[in-house]
DNA sequence: GGCATTTTGACATATATTAGACAATTGTTT
DNA sequence: AAACAATTGTCTAATATATGTCAAAATGCC
């Protein structure tokens, strides 16, 4: 039942360089991993779970030496305390009514929580849960553990016939108002360079691309995010405008739209030999030979994002 | 168990330079943290609480040798005395590079800086704007004078060409995400009477519908909004789960659409006897005549809507 | 052979330390 | 008004530790 991960696996999972965490290990024992027959180390979910937690707190300015002997909670803390201002009057009582039992929850709570208030259709408490999972886990985290199978959760509930229209809608919405804050309050990074966001002519589903939209602004990256159902001109001349290093397109339904390939050679065409297009999204893999054709790169998990613009980034 | 914080840490948490925090320490003893094992410092929280306080202190305008001797109460009251005097001073280095001179700025200013912020594709101003217009005016006032204008000068600019899709795109996002986010930091008041809003089949506009979402919830209703283009059968549904007391429909685009005319007949059968319907919007002046024959309130304004739903407040 | 991983030791950068200098401000004295 | 001194935040230099990264050589896999 315990899946096993390499070092590379682990490291493009936490964003932390795979000599860092030998180095972790090496120095503090952080984690330590067990050891294959051929004495490579594999990983376990806590391990990740537990490496993501410790870079959260290293980002947050603490020292590695500091906090790598704090308890998981004891760095959850840590980590929140350094979020708010230091109001030196009014600090207990921040949100005690909505939290949910923090030692059971784990992502699979969050994901059945959330399902349970949608077919009550509870805004509240869907909302809660994306905060709460959020500061748990932290974005990367909770957006590849709890809002992406949500996702899935919701598409499969559909089809299945428990969840109606109105459900999916309230889903969207309040992900939706959730990641779009998230967006919103990336600060920009002066020096940074520009991506575009978005999804082609009648794709629809604009939550994909959010998600890639933050997840790249959290790299660092200035993000233009335009919405869903933008017709490959629009994109291009966006991008221009933008002086756009890259553009990326979220392809997540349908697999075999004719004029979509058209639209994506379009958009190759009318955009500078240097700007990039990276697709990713659930029915990109079915759009692979366009893409290929036109030299566009494909990521197919979230966390490829990241070395696919850290390659771009180096480049003119 | 008292954590302890490396000079950096504090420097974060309270805004102060590592150099001051030593100088202080240097000069008056303001706190004298004790040193680990490479005699670096480290802080507990209570001496970051209280460098915390000494720098509201010296903000305020005192100097720090004057304050340093004082105990916690005595400065908390002497920043307290001072907040009284302070708040037009302090206001605007909050947030200097995006503050517009406030005396300088009325409705026209924001709705103009939101267009040719719109055209240069800034996300980051455009969310300032709308975020300070509230602070200026307040919700309802930001509302009505800037969204509602914004709304209607995108609608024009796109006719006129001066925007293009790409720019609609944008300014969607950003309202939507502004909109969502004041609706779901409105509080579940719990006795109040439920509502739902939306839009009906085929009318794709949701930001009429989420502007309507924020202003009832803002009055204490209990809201839940689900988003653009609902079946009536869904609208019904979802009204009856949540014991809705009324539902109300955004309706801007198209004006003459014929089977919304069917779906807004099957709503009101669908629908229970005691359950209102209110339809507002540009277009929904268009559908006079079924609302009439269905008996559903129309409003053209929201202030209007303030009325009809008190009036319904009384009634069973 | 090419690729990924391992260990070890080395390296570069970041951060913290002290002691002192500097510039701008403020209040006092001449 | 000019001169002076105290206040105060910032800065530099030299040094030490902390921490992330890298190179080299070995191992095993395909």
């Amino acid at each position: 039942m315990h899946k096993k991960y390499s070092i590379k696996v682990v490291s493009l999972k936490t964003g932390l360089s795979a000599h860092a965490i030998r180095a972790w290990e090496r120095r503090y024992n952080a984690v330590t991993p067990k050891r294959d027959s051929n004495n490579r180390r594999y990983y376990t979910e806590e391990d990740i779970h537990r490496l993501a937690l410790l870079k959260r707190a290293t980002d947050a300015g603490f020292g590695i030496s500091q906090v790598v002997g704090s308890s998981d909670d004891e760095l959850k803390e840590l980590i929140d305390s350094m979020n708010l201002i230091d109001l030196p009057v009014k600090r207990d009582n921040i949100g005690s009514e909505l939290r949910i039992n923090v030692n059971e929850t784990s992502f699979e709570n969050y994901v059945e929580g959330f399902m349970s208030a949608l077919e009550q259709m509870d805004s509240k408490t869907l909302e809660n849960i994306l905060i709460q999972s959020e500061t748990d886990y932290g974005l990367n985290g909770m957006i590849e553990n709890v809002i992406v199978p949500l996702m899935e959760g919701i598409g499969e509930g559909w089809r299945k016939g428990n969840l109606r229209i109105s459900h999916e809608h309230l889903a969207s919405h309040v992900i939706r108002t959730f990641l779009g804050g998230v967006l919103a309050s990336n600060k920009n990074t002066p020096g940074a360079p520009n991506v575009l966001v978005t999804t082609p002519s009648d794709q629809w589903h604009d939550i994909g691309a959010l998600i890639i939209a933050v997840t790249v602004a959290s790299e660092g990256w200035n993000v233009t995010y335009l919405g869903a159902n933008l017709p490959a001109e629009e994109i291009a001349g966006s991008a221009k405008q933008n002086n756009c290093k890259a553009v990326i397109l979220s392809i997540v339904y349908p697999e075999d739209d004719l004029t979509l390939v058209q639209e994506i050679r379009k958009l190759r065409r009318s955009l500078p030999d240097n700007v990039s297009i990276i697709a990713g999204g659930r029915a990109s893999v079915s759009y692979k030979k366009v893409l290929d054709e036109i030299g566009a790169s494909r990521v197919d998990s979230l966390y490829k994002i990241r070395t696919t613009l850290e390659s771009l980034r180096s480049k003119t």
